[in-house]
DNA sequence: CTGAAAGCGCTTACAG
DNA sequence: CTGAAAGCGCTTACAG
């Protein structure tokens, strides 16, 4: 079976390939026969047209990125699968890098975009993230950015993002009214946006109730679960421990659950846990754990859908637009009196 | 700025975009010097080759997808990273589809990769998936296609599973060896190979002690987290219910839970229950759940290698491969006598 | 060692 | 309404 490209359609046809491809994407200047004529035979033989050669020619590719730290956790997973949803209906395609929070990938990953491989790209940074000049080249080559989580303050692209401040605080205020008097904050390394909003909400909180903020109630962790362990671990077995916990991932949150499991420490009744979370079997776990839950899914369709709004229109691209969506607080058994 | 292409960097070279081109390539026909040359003035225009151009001319992609029923669940992210992690040591690009268990989808996802777009194809079937019709068009069309997790038994792709035969036998022996008498073996639509395979793995086991195998007992559920929440909490509303469970995936472990949960059937005094998961939490839900864990990053390693072994030396693929990675079960104490 | 030329498979401005 | 021609940006067989 050789292949089915528009020439082989013309020959049958008795048509020139001009023809066939303008029947084909339903030009007005093909008289309705003709097209009918050409769909039948296409469809007969299956033509599928050459992406590249398209692609080539119009100068675009009906192609996102999806960049993220890693595919692996609930809520990445769940934001993809929104920004799938959404590029299905548009047909477009999508390519999913992960970077595993490092920088270097995210860099060399975004230098591969400048090409026209993509028209659009959806971007959650990296811990690591700190310069944006490879975002800056990516968008002066005409592509289109929107950031949703963890965000640039620097760079002026539209955003998606959760109320991060005012779920920390909320949060925090939570512990406070359930008399946690040592609430220590298990952070991501510092310069990423979302986790200094949610460390903001935390500091504000406390300090609206009068405690004082503890500089070494805020513990960075590193992103290696591990390593990540062993921190958390090691912050409980201090002489004078935290009594409240908030974890700015839901990792760290697990992570402080296996460390009282070694360490015998009871929760609620010693220390009481709250963190940012998307697990399905939050209410499963022993004890069921108190979580501020993103929309996720919902994130990723809202991200994807302004990326195409972008895309679609330029010329109106001197606004730039920042949707913020709220996350829900459920309280459970971590956080009981 | 404008855009860099090779008769660019040709131009301010005075050399011809051939030889720009075959500099890049670093082909033998060019001296070092001028390779030197070239590469200094790419490196500082930041010189991007258009990939549509290469892979038209080229006839080939740099690019495999990667068809999935669903990102949001642990194994199928944990595959995808795995995959990412192989895809991106050869600098290869990853198409990620979700055909969210729906023939439709699939179908018509297999169909738009037919035109070239990507050298090779993972999939993992989805639920409804009977006919292979689409496949085997996609494989004379030159595509290498490597099945994982959920493969199909009529082509001769080569695969990359787990010993879901043996595991799903040893976790039903698990069972009667706690002393469950009646075991539900709670299950996927049924023309899934993997389905198969665990549910002969179940039947086996039940056989071998001397059990009967009673079809009430194999509960085929949709696929669909509130159906199948009500099928469970039906099956274990029965007045003469399993004191045993065996869920194919942990979604629906998860709705076993769900159902104890609102029913007040005490795990594992009651009902016993162990299941196929990769769940961060399954040591910490209450009581610690029972797991049969396949190795799913791995898994996704495997594939992707296969996948390139075949994508680059076609003439040695006379033989098929087939890889079968081993499982591991965990008991906890949802299965605890 | 370098370059002119053809061509990958499309799309589209233009001519008729 | 149809078609000839140019061109998207590369790569490569061939000539020199």
């Amino acid at each position: 079976m050789d292949k089915v490209d528009l020439r082989k359609l013309a020959s049958e046809l008795n048509l020139s390939v001009a023809t066939v491809s303008k029947a084909l994407r339903d030009s007005y200047e093909i008289k309705e026969e003709t097209k009918q004529r050409v769909r039948l035979l296409a469809d007969k033989l299956n033509y599928q047209p050459n992406l590249f050669a398209s692609n080539l020619r119009q100068g675009k590719s009906r192609t996102i990125a999806v960049v993220i730290p890693e595919i692996a956790s609930n809520f990445f997973a769940l934001v993809t699968d929104g920004i799938q949803a959404v590029a299905e209906k548009k047909r477009y395609h999508v390519l999913t890098y992960a970077t595993r929070g490092n920088y270097e990938n995210e860099m060399s990953t975004i230098k591969h975009l400048e090409n026209g491989r993509v028209d659009g790209l959806l971007i959650s940074l990296s811990c690591e993230t700190q310069g944006h000049q490879h975002l800056n080249r990516l968008k002066e080559a005409g592509i289109e950015i929107v950031f949703f989580d963890r965000v640039s303050q620097l760079s002026d692209c539209p955003t998606v993002t959760t109320d991060d401040y005012t779920s920390a605080y909320k949060a925090t205020e939570h512990l406070i009214q359930n008399k946690c008097k040592r609430i220590a904050f298990l952070s991501l390394p510092d310069h990423i946006s979302i986790n200094q909003n949610r460390k903001q909400g935390y500091i504000d909180a406390l300090k609206s109730k009068n405690k004082v903020v503890d500089n070494r109630l805020i513990i960075p962790c590193v992103n290696e679960p591990e390593k990540d362990y062993l921190i958390v671990r090691d912050v409980l077995s201090r002489k004078n421990p935290p009594d409240g916990i908030f974890a700015v991932v839901e990792k760290l949150a697990i992570a402080t659950y296996n460390a009282c499991n070694d360490l015998k420490i009871k929760i609620p009744r010693q220390l009481k846990i709250i963190t940012f979370s998307n697990l399905p079997t939050a209410s499963l776990v022993n004890p069921s754990m108190s979580t501020i839950t993103q929309p996720a899914f919902e994130m990723g369709m809202e991200a994807c859908a302004l990326l195409f709004r972008r895309i679609e229109k330029k010329y109106l691209s001197n606004k730039t637009e920042h949707i913020v969506l709220k996350s829900n607080l459920i309280a459970r058994k971590s956080t009981a009196k």
